[in-house]
DNA sequence: GTCTATAAAAAGATAGAC
DNA sequence: GTCTATCTTTTTATAGAC
């Protein structure tokens, strides 16, 4: 019983087709367990399915972002490592964001407090690294907002416009944040 | 029979809900139409009515966004008048990008073509005034690119804070764009 | 052009054997 | 922990009256 695995999947499906296009049929297929095989792990449905993957996706972010950042290297460094990872989360820009995908809908009644708070801490994260580089507060939140907000509007244009390069860029202008001082 | 209202409340249903989201139930309860008359509208179901839906959008980018910006005023004013369009298309912040929302899951392999298409009228356009604003090609374009990347992660980090700041600070940036060369 | 009624298909969910 | 079989509900779609 692997469940990582699983969830891992459940996520790629929830992230491709969002949480009513994601059905019990699909998820069967794509997973290989039968519909009674997911209740077992499951058996709030798909509303604990996405439950499972949004505490991974906090896990993930807690591990592979957020304590990057807190690390004693510069600035600069971190924001580099952040974007890497960054790459690595949406495959170059491939994928859509889950906790943007799942503000759409009932989904949004379902999930919002947990996307909100998985939100923030990112946002503040990225506002703490650049005020250790020496940007004044308000001014590094609003950027580090921006940064959130670039980098998921590069996922839609990458793929509305079947180009990854808008996402790629947007990734190096974030890397330069703290380096133009 | 008034089929731009009818039209406008089903723009309305599938950028809220997403396309798997918007069921006939909700759409007929929403539009007051029973589901044979929706039929009678629509015979190829939703497919139909996203169709219609975004042929509308197509217009109205046209005559709101696109020809404005082809005016004759300075550059500066076209950018303005582009941002309070584009305020008053997603209600200041509150309503999601129909054209981000079809780009999840099977709707995209439906209305991709089209999506790209009016996206890519829509950066053109802005890449056009920027070029006249003295930014050289290349750049302008990259500018555009970001611009609408900007617009739409600020809609969705707007959705998920809770918080129409980040929206409207977008606009702002993008209004002076051309303005500080 | 809209409705009621109904059919067909798919999605969500469960029982019980192994 | 997974399966087959089944059930319920919802969704999509159509027929035919008005």
């Amino acid at each position: 019983m692997n469940k990582e695995k699983l969830i891992l999947q459940l996520l790629e499906l929830f992230r491709r087709y969002g949480y009513e296009g994601a059905t019990l049929s699909k998820i069967s297929q794509f997973t290989g367990l039968g519909k009674a095989s997911l209740y077992h792990h499951f058996p709030g449905g798909k509303e604990d399915m996405v439950n499972a993957v949004l505490e991974y996706s906090e896990n993930w972010l807690e591990e592979k972002i957020l304590k990057p950042m807190r690390a004693q290297n510069n600035p600069s460094d971190r924001l580099k490592e952040m974007c890497a990872r960054v790459n690595e989360l949406y495959q170059g820009g491939e994928q859509c964001c889950l906790l943007g995908v799942l503000l759409l809908g009932e989904a949004r009644d379902l999930f919002h407090e947990k996307i909100k708070n998985s939100l923030k801490l990112w946002i503040e994260a990225i506002a703490e690294v650049l005020v250790e580089a020496g940007i004044e507060e308000q001014i590094a939140r609003e950027q580090a907002e921006d940064a959130i907000a670039s980098i998921q509007g590069a996922l839609i244009l990458a793929r509305g416009l079947d180009d990854l390069e808008p996402f790629q860029r947007t990734l190096r202008q974030i890397k330069e944040l703290c380096y133009k001082l």
